[in-house]
DNA sequence: GGAGTGATGACA
DNA sequence: GTCATCACTCCA
């Protein structure tokens, strides 16, 4: 059997970069239903453009700035809401953005269909809250992670969008070729 | 390719 | 208070 774990803090408190690799093959857990993560995002420091961070801290991304371990959701477009977990020390802006999961393409559509929303902002990852991330052993590869340029990024400029902070399982996608 | 949507942050 | 921006999805 396997052995089901739920990750904490200590796991987010390692750097963003490694953290969202690492997510990769986890499983995101949402009222009894779980689905393996399959795309993430770093967001990354203070001069990471693309983040919100870059700003300074602001009453919207003072999440990112807090504690490992905790929801950042925030909404987009009017209409949009985006998942993402804290990582890194205290003070230090930085966090994964979660894209996609199993059989869900795209974040919008992600928190959609979890209903996640701003109620999940700055609640901590554990079974309380309802929402949270477990290891369930599975290993991925690294050859099956792709690093692929961030999305949606162009306006950060070329030093920003060029890194390839964006992990992605192949083989999930079952796009038609 | 372009519109829609509303919170957010910058500026006054 | 106003205005521009936005880490997206949908429809054409």
């Amino acid at each position: 059997m396997t052995k089901r774990k739920v990750l904490k803090k200590d796991f987010f408190e390692q750097k963003t970069l490694i953290v969202a690799e690492q997510l990769i093959g986890k499983f995101l857990v949402r009222k009894g239903s779980a689905y393996m993560i399959t795309e993430t995002e770093a967001y990354d420091g203070f001069h990471d453009k693309a983040s919100h961070a870059s700003r300074g801290m602001t009453p919207r991304n003072k999440v990112m700035f807090g504690s490992a371990g905790v929801w950042y959701v925030y909404f987009v477009y009017g209409m949009h809401h985006m998942l993402n977990v804290v990582t890194g020390p205290e003070e230090y802006p930085a966090a994964v953005l979660i894209r996609a999961v199993e059989g869900i393409k795209g974040p919008a559509r992600l928190t959609k269909k979890l209903e996640v929303d701003k109620s999940i902002n700055e609640q901590t990852l554990s079974q309380k809250t309802g929402l949270w991330i477990e290891d369930r052993g599975i290993a991925v590869a690294k050859r099956q992670i792709q690093k692929t340029p961030r999305i949606g990024v162009v306006y950060a400029g070329p030093i920003w969008a060029g890194k390839n902070w964006r992990f992605v399982l192949k083989d999930d996608d079952c796009k038609k070729k």
